[in-house]
DNA sequence: AATATCCGTTTGTCTGACAATGTGATATCA
DNA sequence: TGATATCACATTGTCAGACAAACGGATATT
């Protein structure tokens, strides 16, 4: 006999499912305020404790938020709540740093070509800011560590494209975080992280996408390069070169 | 006066965060269950319902499941719950058909690459009957849009890379899921999808990764030849494309 | 030893309650 | 009259306790 497993939802999930479904119909419209917890049980005919329940999954799931502490409102996922789940995904899953580093690497080479043709003034001032900054910082590892990520994250952001964000965000965060284990080992990355840094923004800023994308992939081998030299094994899972405390508030980073 | 936004957590949430910490330091560890409400009652020094709540949270994160719809047990997310996320992020967020598939050929791109390199006999003759599967149904738009998706799926599978795989699956999801839009256009899709995916097929077979790629790129770029031929406006949200009763079942077909 | 029965645990849901806080209406004052 | 202060209400967060259903394991039966 040929069978499906039986699956029973509860029914804060089913109170879930609905407001999903009405949230992504439409029905219930983005940055319009939830129905309060009575009329949802009114509507859905279940007591306000199942209401929460699911409630509190469209608030992980993102789809809706507090404006003031108060009352909740519809809204878009945020960037940042994808990110995190991935974050949370690859580091529990033990996946290493060369599969991250393979993905990041094409990833990062498009946003640099996609830079090139929309990026804005004020963006690109931050870039070259971005550098200043790290030269000044030259000696201060753990900033470095943040004005990299920073810079790259600029670099996605000129690109225009949410979909390329989406995915980029989240690793990068991790590769970079992880970069740390390089920048304390070897004296030299940092200056040639810079001029690396400094030749891609001159390939931006003269609208020139094949060498934008050529330096942005040498300075990528170069990292892999660097994290071998500083004795990383690119096998091993990233969680072995990002300390926890730092992951907690990789997070936080990601909402400004 | 210079001051933070002062931030008050419900207690809930400090039941989440504590137990999300807990999981990501392995003091809670993956696939032991989760003490029962009334330990964590104990524990934490607060209701029932106040757990069950924070529980929820944890729930949506993917960070338990459940075993027999009874006992909760701590679990690595898997990729599909990144997946459900993204996708409700990229539509809510109307990101763009361009945007989509500017970053879904380059992931295609590099998962054929690296599938030349591990590929397994199964996955050669899951590929090769894929391909069979698309000839016979050649007339059935429905199924045809399955069986692509199902074909770049299991290309990305090959790669071996998880970072990958959690890119590229939900967005792979949408743009395919709008391929529909195309094949019920053109009639003469159906065939040059064939034909590039017995390409890209036999490179991979013949473990030559730049032609793998080189052919996947030429297919991609055909879809969105295709896309505007057939009248889509690449600058229009997905969400035009893609019924969102086929999205809402699109989640379950990424869980097998 | 295999099967059937029973019982305690755990969860899902309900009921009801209350304090804190934000919101809008009303009253007060300049 | 218009701005401000006050108040009453609505809403949420949390507590307290209750109960039925389902599961898992222990015990009894064959």
């Amino acid at each position: 006999m040929k069978a499906r497993p039986i699956v029973v939802q509860t029914s804060y999930r089913e109170v879930f499912n609905q407001l999903e479904d009405a949230i992504l119909r439409g029905e219930l419209k983005i940055d319009e305020p939830l129905p309060t917890e009575a009329e949802l049980c009114d509507i859905l005919q279940v007591k306000r404790s199942t209401v929460r329940e699911g409630i509190r999954l469209l608030e992980q799931s993102g789809l809706v938020t507090r404006n003031s502490a108060r009352r909740l409102v519809v809204s878009a996922p945020d960037a940042s709540r994808s990110s995190e789940n991935i974050i949370r995904s690859v580091t529990l899953n033990k996946v290493t740093l060369e599969e991250l580093w393979r993905v990041q690497r094409e990833l990062e080479a498009l946003a640099s070509r996609l830079a090139c043709d929309n990026i804005s003034k004020p963006l690109l001032e931050a870039l070259a800011d971005n550098i200043e900054q790290t030269r000044v910082s030259r000696d201060d590892p753990k900033t470095i560590v943040k004005i990299d990520m920073e810079f790259h994250r600029l670099i996605a952001h000129a690109s225009n494209n949410r979909a390329l964000t989406l995915a980029r965000d989240p690793l990068g965060l991790l590769l970079y975080a992880s970069s740390d284990f390089v920048i304390t080992r070897l004296a030299q990355s940092t200056d040639r992280l810079i001029a690396a840094h400094q030749r891609i923004y001159d390939s931006i800023a003269a609208n020139d996408p094949e060498n934008a994308a050529k330096w942005m992939l040498k300075h990528m081998d170069d990292f892999k390069r660097g994290c071998i030299m500083a004795g990383a094994v690119f096998d091993d899972p990233i969680l072995d070169f990002v300390d926890i405390d730092v992951l907690s508030g990789l997070t936080e980073a990601l909402r400004k």
